[in-house]
DNA sequence: GAGCGGGATTTTAGCGTTAAAGTAAAGAGT
DNA sequence: ACTCTTTACTTTAACGCTAAAATCCCGCTC
């Protein structure tokens, strides 16, 4: 390993002379700084990003810490790269399963350190043990869990985006609405959020709340969202619309309704949530609520850039707008 | 913040007694032990990673270095995940967009010396570049390029998936099959041996190879693969049968026919490669290349792990062997 | 020609940790 | 009683870098 000191020797300087020149902090005289530079090149000297860490105190890098990397969070964090990389920092992504145990472990101190800011996916901590984190360090949390006040946080309007689809379904005819996967569910304010929001538009329409159309579902997978419509189809349970939680779960939906020869959008309309890349490709082109990935990308960015500049008011909770994507999958579409 | 300094004066030790407290390196008397354990939760202290690694020379994190952190990589991502942190060590996400540039500064002396080992996708470097890459850090290169014999690789058996593939649709009747995104291109090998693979097939099968089936697209998206397959639908060529150069390429087309009211299999057949997630539920189920994302991952966090356990054996290239999974776009398919 | 201002460069002093060598005291062997 | 081990802990010396203070050197003033 070629060391500044290695460099320092070859161009005949000191070794804050190097370092000078390196990082462009102090004016070093051109003569000089040429021979520096000449001596970096021909021993192939790079900075130790450790060493610098540990003496100035900053890792120029931002880690993005999420449940999962796929689907949903690998869309939103290629949104996120090129915003942090804009301020000239690098952003990591972490994975924690969704487990309350890896997130607290991705916030101790220890870890914490080797950021200079992060963005946090909230998928399995509460709000008491979000309140157990002690820290100054820049962060920003992302998700539909519940926080304590002290932290900044995004999360999307889910409760109107499950009313908008559902609302727009209803408008176009359907009036047996299946909530897949929108379980009441204090691990999940999500699923929570996104059920009241289904409710409301059928009370909106004037329309009774029938507890047998919320179907649970095991995990928010394809998978899972097939055999779940499977089992209400088997059932015999009539239903002529499906608003599935995310646009995942959807494309389940979707395979079950194939599969089981009903028609779609004319026997049943069905809406997802997120908009995702291949909602729109899926035929007939899923509807779903968009939540904008790539402002809620800027927003949150932007608050941790904020925190990071060193910023100290309170902290912003932002609620992203979202808005309906009509497609072919409801009757609205083209 | 808390320095180890200040839980060995609380607990009336040398700094280096808690070092082996905390490390388990050296033994410590019981009761001494419990004196630094006690001052350690009493003042919330937690080892500085980036001192120690400073010192010790070793981070315990191993990057995986991507062009795109969605589908395909998100989904190799979170099975090479479990397998990195079942040897006691943090996987984190990189991204490069695909670009050399980004590709050859992950691969600089700065950044690795962050990681204990690197996984690297190779979507822009060429076999010149890398070859300029000079190191002992453990390194495992991934993807369809060409690369130097010293580093150890793993890639796809594309060319016999391909083949695979086309020849399935041949045997099922389809006599003009459009390669989508099979260009012959210097900087993508992976679309190349695709190509090859369906020029073996119709070879195989006695048939001609005509040019103007293989059709160009502009970027490996669903949006591109519609765009072109559109293309090919209003110059009127006749054709009963796509190969698409991967599943979400194949899913703009599933688009393009649903749009145009070709009938998937009955018109025409299609095919992609990778098996994502997605694929078994796109109606009526996408058959596709199975590319074996798990088997892929281990193989190649194996010979990583090989690697950082010290061997210095010559490397290895490893072309993993692929299986077509038969689903409703093709004839053969239940 | 003594004194001063200021740019260029070096010296000093760690950042928080750990490998290795050192010391002190208790126990074992003859 | 004196070595010889063994155990328990401490001291020393970095790892490679940089903020801040100190020094050096030069031209310039009066």
């Amino acid at each position: 390993m070629v060391r500044m000191a290695d460099v320092a020797r070859e161009a005949g300087v000191s070794v804050m002379t190097v370092s000078n020149v390196v990082n462009e902090r102090l004016p070093v005289n051109e003569p000089t700084r040429a021979r520096v530079m000449a001596a970096v090149e021909a021993l192939g000297y790079e900075v130790n990003l450790t060493a610098r860490h540990l003496r100035a105190g900053r890792t120029d890098t931002v880690a993005f810490i999420v449940p999962s990397f796929h689907d949903y969070f690998g869309e939103v964090s290629d949104k996120i790269a090129p915003l942090i990389e804009a301020e000239g920092r690098h952003l990591v992504l972490e994975r924690t399963s969704g487990s309350p145990e890896h997130e607290m472990a991705a916030l101790s101190v220890a870890r914490l350190q080797l950021y200079d800011g992060v963005l946090l996916s909230v998928a399995g901590l509460d709000r008491d043990q979000l309140d157990r984190v002690r820290t100054t360090k820049p962060i920003v949390l992302l998700g539909e869990r519940d926080v304590p006040d002290r932290f900044n946080h995004v999360r999307l309007a889910n409760e109107e985006g499950a009313r908008l689809a559902t609302a727009h379904m209803i408008e176009h005819g359907s009036r047996r609405i299946v909530g897949l996967g929108c379980t009441f569910d204090t691990a999940h304010m999500m699923t929570s959020d996104r059920r009241i929001g289904w409710e409301r538009a059928h009370r909106d329409a004037g329309l009774d709340v029938d507890a047998r159309y919320v179907v649970p579902i095991s995990t928010f997978t394809s998978a899972a969202g097939r055999d779940a419509l499977l089992d209400v189809i088997a059932s015999g349970l009539p239903f002529d619309g499906v608003f599935a939680v995310t646009d995942v779960v959807a494309l389940g939906a979707v395979a079950a309704l194939a599969e089981s020869g009903l028609r779609v959008p004319t026997d049943v309309q069905l809406a997802g949530f997120d908009n995702l890349d291949m909602s729109s490709f899926v035929p007939p082109g899923l509807t779903s609520v968009d939540a904008n990935h790539e402002g809620v990308a800027e927003t949150a960015v932007g608050l941790l850039h904020r925190q990071m500049a060193g910023w100290t008011g309170p902290a912003e909770h932002v609620v992203a707008p979202v808005r309906l994507v009509v497609r072919g999958s409801t009757r609205g579409g083209a």
